[in-house]
DNA sequence: GTTAAACTAACGACCGTTCGGTAGGCTAAT
DNA sequence: ATTAGCCTACCGAACGGTCGTTAGTTTAAC
């Protein structure tokens, strides 16, 4: 990927963080990159190619760094762990790709809307198959593994939202939080109706 | 409010959930509700200012409907259990007013963004005040109150993203999961790194 | 000379908003 | 009882502006 091509897309990912995908012109990310707006047609198709290219990327890196937190480690609890770990990770360190991967889904096409739900379902479906390994072992409660996992997920991604670099807690810190947290609330018999109602 | 004016709201709370308030047009919501689109600045002075009305309206509503659900409610692991409770309820029975509560702040101009947040601090902060006293009565973990209020309110609202009206599962079903999810997370001692590293 | 990478200029479409007008109902004075 | 005036609720048409995109051209490097 070409110099210019690499600096529109960072200018795109800081805006659409900052502004949101619509409120952000061409216009914009062209001044940003310091070229004219018609420049950015010979790099990216149209806007929303350009959209696409930001949200697959953070996708297949997100599904790469997560299969290599996974590759070394062995059990259960210590692989639900890494999972989580590594999720927080990547989400706090790539914080605008995937905010903006987690709200302007609607700014794709049809087609590359399918795409990119895809490769979320893939990489949800890893947390998934840990949570039911973890039940059918006994190591975890038997809860519905879809929703366990999007509580899961959705919990952690949130923090891509509040976080601040150079800010009171570290990465780390907050990723020691969520991933004690939900171990906690899967190994306890979180799902089900209270006893008392 | 006149009918047409509740009119034009639930039709504009449809498509701002639909389609984004952004790509939602003036023309889009009069069609929908049956006028032209001059005749919406007759009910409302602006675009932003109905996606104004929307949230105001949503979040005085929610703050209304969580102290009620805390007025008669003792005891500190009761009054949490109510207020997440009360929370999940109506993010799930409202969920599309809640949805562009969560994702179209940036929609609002600088004023109306102000007065909003507000408003949401206001009720993040009673869920704080809720944490703070489980903690000094010991019944909760000795943790931070600001994230772990954010974690508990993101884990709820999420549920509205998914929530799919008559599908497997009732809304007083995920209420239970997530009551109980939320009262063992904040029981154990989920905060503070792992022994281990 | 070729080609990559940028430029200027313009296009058509659509947007939020405004303006002037009108139909119909209510009120009050004649 | 009629009529004049006003108010509510809406309409049709247009405006200024911005947008994403395209076409054609220039620049600079090899």
């Amino acid at each position: 990927m070409s110099d210019m091509k690499t600096i529109i897309k960072s200018v795109a990912i800081d805006l659409f963080f900052r502004k949101g995908y619509f409120a952000t012109s061409i216009s914009d990310i062209a001044s940003g990159s310091g070229i004219q707006k018609a420049s950015i047609y010979y790099h990216y198709a149209s806007k929303e190619d350009l959209l696409f290219h930001i949200l697959e990327s953070t996708m297949d890196d997100l599904t790469d760094y997560l299969r290599r937190c996974l590759a070394a480690v062995d059990g259960i609890e210590s692989r639900m762990r890494a999972a989580v770990r590594g999720h927080v990770r990547f989400h706090l360190e790539r914080q605008k790709e995937n905010f903006i991967a987690n709200s302007e889904l609607r700014g794709l096409s049809a087609e590359h809307y399918r795409t990119i739900v895809k490769k979320r379902d893939a990489y949800e479906r890893i947390f998934q198959d840990l949570i039911r390994d973890g039940s059918r072992a006994g190591v975890f409660t038997d809860g519905d593994a879809k929703i366990l996992s999007y509580a899961i997920l959705t919990l952690c991604t949130a923090g891509a939202s509040w976080y601040k670099t150079g800010g009171r807690l570290t990465v780390e810190a907050i990723a020691d939080i969520y991933e004690n947290f939900i171990i906690n609330g899967l190994k306890q018999g979180c799902i089900g109706p209270l006893e008392g109602g």
